[in-house]
DNA sequence: TGTACATCAGTGAACGCGCGTTCACTGATGTAC
DNA sequence: TGTACATCAGTGAACGCGCGTTCACTGATGTAC
């Protein structure tokens, strides 16, 4: 084995198998970048996991061409929280958009599931989403994509009182009481699992009907 | 000023007003360390700032005098965690102590209003009881400490179904649902202030009737 | 009563670590002439 | 068609920082004789 050889070698094994990104494709690196810190994230299970050093060692590149992509280290998470609701409000459209108009406790239903479930499956990026103190100072108006599937409730549940389903008087302070309920559901039920939960479909029915005001 | 006057003020200055717990009494020492590390947690508003070096500056000794007294930087944070929960506990009892028996919803009202307050009053260290991931191996006995807030919140609610009170058919689930319900408020109010919270008695009523099951 | 000694409540310097960030640089690749 | 050059996508070494932890120690104070 030459000296070339194992050098070959050594490279492949540290550096995985990233090629550098041809011209003008540069930025291909900053997805990558974000893609590595989001796996990082919800593997460990914590944010001081995310480190410019762990991201580049993941993507394989060296800490300093992260400054290409992103001023520091702050604005990686930032970009994990941005994608993290972008996914949060697709996951409640695509969960609703099976059910028809004609069911709005079905869509209200689906909706409340989605949250849950979201919440499940990414916990990390859920805790980032909801648990996470804001770095902005406060004055900073509030990106329209945080608010979005807010507003959604608020609608699915005055569908809901339209219909006469929901005897709510005032949908956007009900709306409020399910969404803490979700989020208490969600975020206890993630962190302590040895807790006797009951089946997550009642839990569901209970906080959607008792919140939501719905007739028996 | 002599050269012992000027060394006596710098020893002043850095360690504020310190003495040495005399011979006896080096236990002192661990509740001053317990004290300053929850003050340090309250007023940075992050886990992240307990750090030995942090308590030590703050308490005015060196950092390695910890170690009489805490095998390590977790222990002070189990520390914590401990004492919180024990006020926790006691909150909720002194908040029911003094409604009568005879009032079960009022005391199930003020038992949830101590909740919730606690969490407010003191937000970094209910987030420790539970926001905070176990660092505990799992199948570690849980603690009665932890559990006994909720025992009681299964009890006030059974004892309004006993008085004709809640309609609930299973008082634990229920409570669990009211727990729920309780720390999602709780976190989200202290997390964004900024939104449009409902008047937090409306909040607390309809949590406490919607989830518990309280007849109109 | 005096003194040697054990004990106690700490200290100060040092260790190695991983971190964010800066800086001067390199080497492949496309482009103008 | 050939070549000088600009550009791009990165690298590698180094910085200072605060951290947890270890270690050998110090100096006041109580106690046995």
């Amino acid at each position: 084995m030459t000296e070339a050889h194992r050098m070959t070698e050594a490279h492949r094994m540290t550096e995985a198998m990233r090629e550098r990104n041809p011209r003008g494709h540069g930025s291909r690196l900053r997805e990558e970048i974000l893609a590595a810190a989001t796996d990082l994230l919800e593997e460990t299970g914590s944010e001081q996991a995310v480190t410019l050093r762990a991201v580049a060692r993941r993507v394989g590149i060296s800490a300093p061409s992260i400054y290409a992509h992103f001023p520091d280290r702050e604005a990686i998470v930032g970009a994990i929280i941005d994608s993290a609701f972008s996914d949060f409000n697709a996951a409640i459209y695509a969960a609703t958009e099976g059910v028809g108009p004609a069911d709005p406790l079905g869509r209200l239903h689906a909706g409340c599931m989605a949250y849950v479930r979201f919440a499940a499956d990414r916990p990390e990026r859920y805790r980032l989403l909801f648990e996470r103190r804001a770095t902005e100072p406060t004055g900073t108006p509030v990106p329209s994509v945080r608010t979005e599937s807010f507003g959604w409730l608020v609608a699915a549940l005055q569908e809901c009182v339209d219909a006469g389903i929901s005897t709510s008087e005032d949908a956007a302070r009900d709306a409020t009481v399910i969404w803490t309920a979700l989020h208490g559901y969600a975020t206890l039920h993630s962190l302590i699992p040895g807790f006797p939960w009951p089946d997550s479909a009642v839990m569901l029915d209970r906080i959607v009907s008792g919140s939501g005001q719905v007739r028996d």
